[in-house]
DNA sequence: TTGCCACAAATTTTT
DNA sequence: TTTGTGGCAA
């Protein structure tokens, strides 16, 4: 490809970065090792927008994979501002998963699948597996569906099938006659589960007798992948597959920071590049942007003991910064209450809690500082957890729909069978499947049969045929009603709706208000089809939702984001807090033979966590530790040990020195003593001295084990007690604050809940808090 | 068919 | 400690 610059209208100057002429290369394959902070994602950004300004690559010819959906929409955004939105509308930028799914829209008919087909997750794919394993007659309790699960994905995301499954033992003879059967019960349900959407396109694209394999394959003139650190089996043969016969394809990833590899990822991948593409040039991008000159040097202490890597060194022109505390402290508690004064003196100064991150190895470390968090009146978010689109409610919702679109689809018919009550049980449902199965049709199809069979009782029969006429009438009404009229005619007509308004408690009400929001969002997708000129339909917005990542509600309110080391990759803050460096917990595994390769991963982890922080690291570590109701008794994690003497100061909290006292006095002196230091400025403590309060609040002692706060002697909130203004605590929605308040023999309060917004509550389902 | 109790298990998680 | 699940009684 020449040159030619030539272009039109676009701004070329911000294509003049540091690091694109080293990837302006347009022709042949490249890979980019970008340490942390480097840049990554710029650098194909970058790229992409060259490709198309500079060497006229037709823009719907260039393919970007990213991993979250985050992250796409990020870079689609950056091109939308280079290339204009004309341009970068054309562009195919991604996710692996919704690539795919586009892929298949085009190739279904070459793939083997309905137009209508669903996206079976996690939970569905367990259902599946559950009916499989009674199907086969496997016990359960000794096959657990998870652990069958889990082996026969590992097979699929290294492109094998059943029949290459390599036997060990029994339990692989099980595994295998599950995964056949697996695979039958969704081509039967006309359903993909994640891995199938990528294999689906794969086996297409590696296909090289097929026309359609071919046309698939020079289909795009570039292929860019970010995070390749993170590719599986499936997709890195995906990329070159899709790379084609021009093999221009551009990998930009990171291999010290490859943390999924129980995911199935597979850092060979990106060490083994070069070994597929001899000739691919190679980039390292070891300037660190981000970082104070000690945290990065801290980051390198660690990662520098990694075995097995690509050698790079990072450096930064930043200034050195502040050292990274290391602070010891007795125990859960203390190194809450620690970090969260520290967080609260830093809010203090002015700085935005925004950039201020705590983050740990498991989510079961959370509650604790969570508690301090809110006794303290910090706002935070916990960061991940669960989707709006996984709440039983939505999820019923959604697989009326999903059953309506596509009746073969037996999971989603068997979630709402019964829901509402409709007399419909396991045992009829059992009936249900037998019949089917001798039929080899789909439980839907088989009510007719088993209703025209003498096996179940009248009554039964009766509640069958009234549920399968109302399917049957939703089907009707599918062909000409909106998505939106028709999920609302469900939830009307279904009695879903009527059901959960007749259970009288906030839990339904919230149920309910979900129901809206769906609704909500389904209008809201008609509206964007409508503005790009496509015609919505059910199946379409059914996919969107599947490939769909948590919406991530932009908080009113800035909070201190919390999240475990996983969620925190490809996020940077300008203060860090990273919790729980012990032995156990962080590595949390590693120390028996044929765990090293998890204890590398545990170390690039950590070198991750460190490198998010841009100005100062905090790390903590406690004596003992309660987690899973057991008290451990910890060392400092080893990764404490790599970090180099003057990049960092430890110091202890003052209720870990009394203890140190107390046990150094009848045992040997504990290798922490040397720790402490004389006038290391910790003012933490075990029971925490109120905070202040703002006026018109009552203040009332806590209990020192911090349990309940309540208001006076506790109990129920009592009239006099409320107003508006006043926090109370709900046991699904957590801490809130009333606005406004309806006396009444049942009074009810209009709450705002920090993470779940406004909600109409009654008085008796809150506590004061 | 539903609801309750005992018991076990317990990283990390996107699509 | 919390959460989910299976068995059993009403």
């Amino acid at each position: 490809m020449s040159g030619d610059s030539a272009q039109s209208g676009i701004a070329v100057d911000a294509l003049n970065e540091p690091q694109s002429d080293a990837v302006a290369q347009a022709d042949g394959p490249v890979i980019v090792f970008a340490g942390a902070g480097s840049g990554k994602t710029r650098v194909i950004t970058y790229r992409i927008a060259n490709l198309v300004a500079t060497h006229r690559v037709p823009p719907y010819r260039l393919l970007g994979v990213t991993f979250t959906n985050k992250a796409a929409q990020e870079m689609k955004h950056r091109l939308e501002r280079i290339l204009g939105e004309g341009m970068a509308r054309e562009l195919w930028i991604g996710t692996f998963h919704a690539v795919c799914v586009r892929l298949i829209r085009r190739y279904h008919e070459q793939m083997g699948l309905n137009r209508n087909f669903v996206i079976y997750d996690d939970s569905d794919q367990k259902a599946v597996m559950t009916r499989v394993l009674k199907e086969l007659k496997i016990d359960e309790r000794r096959y657990a569906p998870k652990k069958v699960l889990a082996r026969i994905q590992r097979e699929k995301q290294e492109a094998r099938g059943p029949d290459e499954l390599s036997i060990d033992g029994y339990f692989d003879e099980i595994a295998k006659r599950c995964f056949e059967a697996y695979q039958r019960h969704l081509k039967a349900a006309n359903a993909a589960d994640f891995s199938d959407l990528l294999l689906h396109v794969l086996h297409l694209a590696e296909d090289q007798k097929s026309e359609a394999g071919a046309h698939l394959r020079s289909r795009f003139s570039h292929v860019l992948v970010d995070e390749f650190q993170d590719v599986n089996q499936v997709q890195y043969r995906l990329v070159r597959a899709l790379a084609g016969e021009g093999r221009n394809i551009c990998v930009v990833g990171d291999d010290d920071q490859s943390i999924y590899r129980w995911r199935g990822a597979d850092v060979r991948n990106i060490r083994g590049f070069t070994r597929d593409f001899p000739d691919a040039k190679l980039i390292k991008l070891e300037q660190n942007y981000r970082s104070s000159g000690h945290v990065v040097s801290a980051a390198l202490g660690v990662i520098r003991c990694a075995t097995d890597r690509q050698p790079k060194e990072l450096w930064t022109n930043n200034p050195d910064g502040e050292p990274v505390k290391v602070v010891h402290t007795a125990n859960e508690r203390d190194e809450a209450a620690h970090v969260v004064g520290q967080v609260r003196a830093l809010i203090a100064t002015g700085i935005s809690p925004r950039e201020i991150a705590v983050f740990y190895r498991v989510h079961a470390q959370s509650r604790v500082l969570e508690e301090v968090m809110r006794g303290q009146d910090v706002p935070y978010q916990i960061i991940g957890g669960h989707k709006f689109f996984d709440r039983a409610e939505v999820k019923d919702l959604l697989a009326y729909l999903r059953v309506i679109v596509n009746p073969q689809s037996d999971v989603d018919l068997v979630r709402i069978i019964n829901k509402p009550a409709r007399r419909i049980g396991a045992r009829t449902i059992e009936h249900l499947a037998a019949t089917a199965l001798t039929e080899g049709c789909s439980l839907y199809a088989a009510i007719g049969p088993l209703c025209a069979s003498t096996r179940i009782g009248a009554a039964t029969k009766r509640h069958l045929r009234t549920f399968g006429e109302l399917l049957g009438g939703f089907m009707r009404a599918a062909e000409t009603a909106s998505p939106r009229d028709l999920a609302e005619e469900v939830l009307e007509e279904s009695g879903y709706g009527r059901w959960l308004k007749g259970q009288d408690n906030a839990e339904a009400d919230a149920r309910l208000d979900n129901l809206q929001e769906l609704l909500g969002s389904i209008q809201e997708y008609e509206e964007d089809q409508s503005y790009a000129d496509e015609e919505p339909t059910v199946a379409d917005f059914l996919t969107r939702v599947s490939l769909a990542a948590d919406a991530d509600n932009l908080a009113d309110v800035p909070r201190v984001p919390m999240m475990t080391v996983h969620a925190a990759k490809g996020l940077e803050f300008d203060h860090v807090f990273l919790t729980g460096l012990e032995e156990g917990l962080f590595p949390v595994r590693g120390q028996q033979a044929g765990e090293e390769e998890e204890l590398e991963e545990e170390r690039r982890l950590a070198y991750v966590a460190i490198t998010r922080a841009r100005h100062q690291l905090t790390i903590t570590h406690t004596h003992t530790r309660m987690i899973y109701g057991q008290v451990r008794y910890n060392e400092p994690s080893r990764f404490l040990g790599d970090l180099p003497a003057r990049d960092q100061e430890r110091l202890v909290t003052e209720a870990l020195r009394d203890v140190s006292r107390s046990v150094s006095s009848s045992q040997s002196s504990p290798p922490w003593r040397e720790l402490i230091r004389a006038g290391s400025p910790q003012r933490s403590q075990a029971p925490t001295p109120p905070p202040p309060r703002p006026p018109g609040e009552r203040y009332v002692e806590r209990d020192p084990d911090g349990e309940d706060n309540t208001f006076g002697d506790g109990g129920d909130l009592d009239q006099g007690a409320i107003r508006a203004g006043t926090k109370v605590r709900h046991t699904k929605f957590g801490l809130g604050v009333i606005r406004q308040l309806d006396e009444g023999l049942d009074p009810a309060a209009t709450v705002t809940f920090s993470g779940w917004g406004v909600k109409r509550i009654k008085v008796r389902y809150l506590k004061p808090a």
